[in-house]
DNA sequence: TGCCAGGCCGGGT
DNA sequence: ACCCGGCATGGC
């Protein structure tokens, strides 16, 4: 796993994750973003932002349907403004809306009430702990399940959480660490090749398989 | 033009 | 425990 990082690293430099101004900034970009690109989700920040409504008690008390508006060009508006309301509901109900009080709740504590609220999931969980709180967990995204199948490091049925297990327990718990890897993959995961597809030359890692972890069919893969 | 983007929910097996 | 349809806009 850390050969991947240093290689990623290398070839890439610091990315400077997460891109944004304020802790509850990349909440709601964590759930603006789920399935959506961040070009879409960086207008809806900005609407967001010349609204003042970047911060929680402001975005309570916009009406749902004005809020929704607000982040139309961001995709699935309609369902990211209810899972927007969810969290900040959350926030108030169980830490009077301040995440300096959430974020000093223990990391697995708070993982599972994550989860509970409505349109947070793992990644999305996950993000908010690590880019938000700097918690050490490690994110898993489409673009890294990719990147491991590809090497043959894991299978479709994998899980969300054996994939997270893997990084976790094969690199130190340092969230700075985390934060950089998970944010190389996603700079360059438009460019790992698809599982189906046949291994091109534009994948970042291309030309680096540990012996190892060459699979079987490796060589005559390429193309 | 159709497919994709830094997923998740709810209902069904 | 999985599997699937739905959610929705903008870029290429």
């Amino acid at each position: 796993m850390r050969e991947y990082f240093d290689v990623l690293l290398r070839t890439h430099g610091h990315q400077n994750w997460w891109p944004a101004r304020t802790r509850f900034e990349v909440i709601v970009g964590a759930i603006l973003t789920q399935n959506t690109s961040w070009r879409n989700v960086e207008r809806a920040i900005v609407a967001l932002r010349r609204a003042k409504l970047l911060s929680p008690r402001p975005l309570e008390e916009v009406s749902e349907s004005a809020l929704a508006e607000l982040i139309r060009c961001s995709g699935y508006y309609r369902q990211t403004a209810r899972k927007l309301k969810a969290f900040v509901a959350f926030l108030r109900t169980n830490y009077t809306g301040s995440l300096d009080k959430m974020f000093g709740v223990a990391t697995n504590t708070l993982r599972e009430q994550l989860l509970a609220v409505h349109g947070i999931g793992p990644e999305t969980a996950d993000s908010i702990l690590l880019y938000a709180g700097e918690h050490p967990v490690f994110v898993v995204d489409t673009y890294t399940r990719r990147m491991l199948q590809r090497h043959g490091l894991v299978e479709e049925r994998d899980t969300y959480e054996e994939i997270r297990g893997l990084f976790e327990r094969s690199l130190p718990t340092e969230p700075d660490l985390f934060n950089e890897y998970h944010a190389l993959i996603v700079h360059t995961g438009k460019h790992f090749c698809r599982p189906k597809e046949p291994r091109c030359s534009q994948c970042p890692l291309h030309g680096f398989l540990p012996a190892t972890l060459v699979p079987v069919s490796a060589t005559e893969d390429e193309r």
